[in-house]
Parts: C-alpha cells; structure tokens; sequence
DNA sequence: CTGAAAGCGCTTACAG
DNA sequence: CTGAAAGCGCTTACAG
C-alpha cells in the first residue's frame, strides 16, 4: 500500500485552480470538459492557470462524482499475441496517463455488424480497431452511421474522415525494393498478402512502383499470391525457386510468410542469403527468431497504440464525430532493419 | 462518456452492507480490509452480507478517501511480446477486477539488484517476476531480505517460502516422452534448454525419468544442450539427426528450437513426421506458424497472470511477507497440444 | 455565461 | 472492539 503523498507531490486540485484564476471551482470543471460554453476570455485564464500549476485531474475523484470515466476498447481478432502484446504496452501506458479504462476484446473475425451495435454505446466510449476487422467493410459501415469514436490500426481506407494510423505501406515497400536494387538484384520476387487485407495491396503497389522506377521487369511470374501465412509462404517459395529463371531476392509481404521462404530454400538445399535473399515485413518475433534473422520493416506497433489512445480520447472529449475530424490521416515512421537474410547476389 | 447507472446495476454500497448487517460502515470497512480486529461474530456477519449483495467496493471511492491504490508491477526482461502479451491479457483483467494498478516494467536482463532495490518500496506495492530475471540469485535474494511482497513466474526455485507459480516441468516432460513412448518410438532425442533456467534442468529430469519408466536408454549421445534459440536447435537438430543411428523423435525443450529442428530436418532432406517426429514446449506463436504446427506442451500463461496478481493482492492486504506465507507453490495445469508434427514412426 | 450547494462511496483520524 | 464526524477531489443538478 502506498499512501498518496508519499509519492505524489502534494497535489494541486481543481480548487488550487479555481483560486489561481480568480473563478469558481466549477468553472475550472466546465472548461475543462468543454461542457457548456464558457467565455473565451474566463476559458483562457483557467487554461493558463492549469498550465501554470501543472495541475491533472485525479481520476478517482471524477469517476466518484460523475460516474464519468472514458473507456476504450482495444478490438483484436487475429490471435497474434506478439503483435497484440506490443499494442498493449504502447495503449496501457498512454491510458494510465491520461486516466482512461482500457478494455481488451477479442471477438470472432466473423463477427456481424450487428452484434457490433449493441456493446457500442453502452459499454464503450471509443474504439480502436486493428487489421483485419478494420478492413472488414460492414464494420466499418456500422462505426460510420453511428458516428462512433474509432482509430483505425494499420488499415487505411477512402473514407476520408475515418481516422486511422499506421505506416505507409506503399512507401515501405518501394524502400525495400530500393534496396534489393541497391545490392544488386534485379530479379525480385514479390509473395503477396492476404488479399482481405487493404495493406496487401499498397504493399503491391510499392513493390511495382520501386521496381519501375528501377527500370526492372514487375509482374508475372515474379508476383505469386500468399495469404500471411508461413506455410502460403512456404508454397510461394517454392514456386518461385522452381521457375526456370528463379528470382535472386524475394519479399514477402510479412515475416511470416518470409520464414516460410527460408524454410522453401532450405528444403532446395538453397543457402540464404548466398543463393537468395529474403526480406519480410512488420518485425514480428519469427523475424529474429529464424535462422538467418529476417531483415524487414519494422513498425512502431507500441507508439502507434499510444497515439490512438491519445487521439480517441481528443475526439471522445470534444464530442467530435469521425465526420467532423478533418486530417485524420496519421503515418508513423517505419524503419527497414538490416539483419541477415539478405546480401548482394552471388557473382554469377 | 457513460454514466455509471447506464452499465452498474443500482451499486450496493458499503452502507447497504453496513445497514444489512446491523453495524456502522466503519466496521464494515474494518472488515473489509482486516484493519484492527474486529469481534469475529461481528465480522462473520459482516462478510455474510458482503456475499449475500454481492457486494464489491467502489475502487474510486477507496482511492479518493485513502488514497490506497495497490500497485502491481510486472518487470520483464526478456522482449519476447508474444510470452509477454498473454501475461498481459491474464494481468489487465485480474488488475480492473480487483482494482489494482498495474506497471509494466521492461528491465536490462543484467539489472543490478541495487538499481532494483531503489524502485522497490518507492514505487510498487508487489512484483510479479517472469524468467529468466526469477532464476537470478542476486535479484531473489534482494527480494526476500527486503520481505517484498514477489510472485515469480515459471521459476522454481528451493526456497520454500517464496510465492511460485507455474506448471509442472518436469510432470509435463514426462508426459511428452510418454506421448512419443506411445506412438512407438524407441530411440527419443532431446535438446535442452538454457541452463541459466531452472525449468530446463526440470524438463531434463522429467525426460530421463520418462525414459527410465519406459525402459528406454537416456543420455549418451541422445541428449545434446539448447539455448533456447532457433538456432541451437537447428544445430542441435543436425547434431542429433546426423549422428550414425538417430533418433526417430526429438523433443526440445521450446518451441523455438523444436522450430530449429524442423530446419534441420528440411536441410537433410528429411521430412517431419515422416522421418523423425519434433514436440516443443511452450505453445509460443511460432509452434502454429511453422509447418508442421507444433506438438507441444502449453502453459495456461494468462490463467497465470491472474492468479499472480489475485496472490498479489492477498499478499499486500493481509500485510504478509514472503517469509509468513506457507504453502506457496501453485502448479496450474498444462496440456498437450498434438499437432502435425509428431506421429508414429514409419515402419523399417 | 457563472456560482453555491450537495453528494458520489469510501477512509482517515478521533472518540468512546 | 465499535461508532459519529469530516473530507478525499470532483461533478451533478439547481439557481441566477
């Protein structure tokens, strides 16, 4: 048990507040739940106030009185615990910070729309949704009409007042052919994602995109389809190792599908990266876990999560619907970790 | 935003108890969190009205009045986010169902027991502790001087009173030789794991007493050392699948080197489990990922989580050290995942 | 647009 | 061993 002085600096209230700016302790409230309208000239010297004596709102007290407590849903479907556990670290964090309850869910990747509604309002106050249910479009139908507050994780869409974050697909996958070439391959095979996946195509476009920049020859036999998947990767692997004129680079659209590729060419009595160099996308554990370590683009799963906490509760605290959200586009910054899975090609 | 009526059902409060039990809400408080004695005819009342309301204490209140918010801390140092992640899922609802706060702490592996202590007291009421920082004799020593209220994950350790949870290594391996024993094999190879975790000497002797009660030969040249990598079992793998009479199955003591085997396997040509059968142990991300998906013994790690936490909290309440707690070893249970591949071995 | 009052559910002293 | 009082820091009506 830890009393709270012991560790908080005798903490300054809503009363210290109220003081400081000359108003009433409810003033300072309704300024900041930008309840009802409070003259711009009073708002300001609260918020200046605020600033000034560093005060934060005690949780505890404002769920006792209001009941109020904003609570955010993490919606998963995909089992991966790997990249469920990096979301977690990134949003638990951001939501001790910010005072909010965070609710883990899992449901079916099947779930209806329906079945969706009726949790919505009354249990949550906004959503973060990761792939693949944010591609799924009844989901995303429903959460529109309902005006309901969500971030949508790693998967963009027209929908231009949806918010979501992630990193750029397209660019990610032009840099990774951008250094295939770099290294002196020219024939590159690219495995695709699962084709529900909005991400699968901008990772397509990517690899096109770089390899005709490159002057190279993009398509046929090169692109083979794969599903995320080790043993789809596995298969594609093999496809591409077997063609007459074998690619000497291949890049998966993820890691796992990548580590299957590995397995494809070991099963050839191919050695990566001297006969072939693999690349593979999102950093997950398999990365560094096979032999050799994938070299691939990592994304910054924990900051993402954070941010979405943050933005969620902005949007949740202002009363803003997704269609009053105007830039709500956000891309982080990935990066493409060299590791060994990859060399220049063998002198012929 | 929701209001507390829209989701509580009408909350029965420490009056109601107070009122139902013909006492003052002092006591029940008393009660509630064993302050000073209470007359136990008086408290047996008091705790028979808890249960008859179903009642539950409104954490807010509790914080806001004593500022008494229990703080669990679960430091970590190995990076593995998929081990991680389900912890966390088993934590976060445990932590929310109590009303505890959880810290998530990531810490170089080589901490210093010194750096260590200095959070201790400062910062957290409690730690739960996951492999291998648990195996560390520094770091456990420094926790049982200072009497900090420790649970540790997955790591056994002779010190009777120290609060332990985890399954039965060394039950678990003789149930997978077992398995193999079963299915017909005779000569069963194993890879053991990293001798800086207890748990891997325990899966050695559970794998020799396996052995012993099957009448088979143990040791020699069928039983090679693991670190725990993807890598050491690929080698291990090779080592054990290129000697002049080989193993028709290989146990390795995780996932990730069981995965290393498969690699090995695929190198020479052979095919699993055809040639030789592979059984892993954990249930990690990466034992469905590899084709063959894993046979391989899993760990209830979220189950886990929680009990750690639910102990935790009795630990911090009832005021224990680590020295007055009695029986403190919880085996929870494991099972065996079959999978594709392990099978019988094929006919000479 | 702003304020004075009451109360959320619990716990801290302080008395018996 | 048990209770009556006051208050934690905020927000909800309710008034101006």
């Amino acid at each position: 048990m830890s009393k709270k002085n012991e560790t908080n600096k005798a903490s300054v209230t809503l009363i210290d507040v109220a003081k400081h700016a000359g108003v009433s302790p409810m003033t300072v409230s309704r300024v900041l739940n930008n309840l009802s309208i409070v003259k711009s000239a009073t708002r300001e010297k609260v918020l200046s106030s605020v600033e000034r004596l560093n005060y934060s709102p005690n949780q505890a007290a404002r769920s006792l009185a209001g009941g109020r407590s904003t609570r955010i849903c993490l919606l998963y479907g995909n089992p991966s615990s790997a990249y469920l556990g990096e979301l977690l670290m990134g949003a638990l964090e951001a939501v001790s910070t910010y005072g909010y309850q965070l609710v883990v869910n899992r449901v079916p990747e099947d779930i209806s729309p329906e079945s969706l509604r009726k949790d919505l309002h009354r249990t949550w106050d906004g959503l973060i949704i990761s792939p693949p249910m944010g591609d799924v479009k009844g989901i995303r139908r429903l959460l529109n009409e309902e005006g309901f507050p969500t971030v949508y994780l790693g998967c963009f869409s027209e929908n231009k007042s949806a918010c979501e974050m992630g990193i750029d697909d397209y660019q990610a996958s032009i840099d990774v052919i951008d250094f295939l070439v770099g290294l002196g391959h020219s024939r590159i095979g690219f495995i695709q994602g699962h084709p529900s996946h909005r991400s699968s195509a901008q990772r397509l476009a990517g690899v096109e995109e770089g390899l005709r920049r490159a002057g190279l020859p993009a398509g046929g036999d090169l692109v083979v389809p794969g599903f995320f998947t080790y043993r789809s990767g596995m298969e594609a692997g093999l496809q591409l190792l077997k063609a007459r004129n074998p690619p000497t680079a291949i890049f998966a659209a993820n890691d796992d599908m990548a580590a299957g590729v590995l397995a494809a060419a070991s099963e050839m009595g191919l050695k990566v990266p001297r006969d072939v160099s693999v690349v593979g996308f999102d950093d997950s554990p398999i990365a560094t876990t096979v032999w050799p370590n994938l070299t691939t683009i990592r994304q910054p799963l924990s900051e993402l999560a954070g941010r979405a906490v943050k933005t969620l509760g902005d949007m949740i605290g202002e009363g803003k619907r997704q269609a009053d959200t105007s830039e709500s586009k956000t891309y982080l910054e990935y990066s493409l970790i060299k590791r060994e899975s990859a060399a220049a090609p063998k002198a012929d």
